[in-house]
DNA sequence: GTTGAGCGTT
């Protein structure tokens, strides 16, 4: 969420700041690229800053409604193989639900995963997958499914 | 490139 958010605050203070060199190019200045390019910059930053005040609010909107409509609910996932991913844990709850969101627990010192992760998706589809993939086998692993205990989300 | 029970991070 907040990755993609930064991200997508860069990718528009970029544009924006490409729109500001090219229009100061249509107005016919004269000034030197550098300073040109700089007030592009400056434009694309203030932009991107009022665009970033204003997100988040369509965005809350939109995941609150989402989430109440699916109804969500996250799951607690634990013993994974150290070598999946983020792709290997959805392609895995997939096929019961619609995935929301996947966290992944890393060591806070070591960056390194710590072998579970928290999957959000809708209440249907998280039943659907601590039933079928509760102590199962996977990657020579009894896979743990179940229901997290904190971090709720109504 | 290391580890193995575990309910978390911005």
């Amino acid at each position: 969420m907040s990755f993609s958010c930064f991200i997508k605050l860069f990718a528009a203070a970029l544009v924006l700041s490409l729109l500001g060199y090219y229009s100061a190019g249509l107005f016919g200045m004269e000034t030197p690229a550098g300073s040109v390019f700089a007030t592009g910059l400056l434009i694309g930053c203030v932009a991107g800053g009022l665009l970033v005040a204003l997100y988040p609010v369509s965005s809350a909107d939109e995941s609150d409604t989402d989430a109440a409509s699916s109804g969500t609910s996250n799951l607690y996932v634990g013993n994974l193989p150290f070598n999946a991913g983020p792709d290997d844990i959805k392609n895995l709850f997939a096929p019961y639900g619609e995935v929301v969101d996947i966290r992944m627990v890393k060591d806070r010192r070591s960056k390194r995963f710590k072998g579970y992760a928290f999957v959000e998706m809708n209440s249907a589809g998280a039943q659907a997958a601590i039933k079928h993939l509760d102590n199962n086998d996977y990657a020579g692993r009894t896979l743990r499914v179940n229901e997290a205990q904190k971090k709720g989300e109504a």
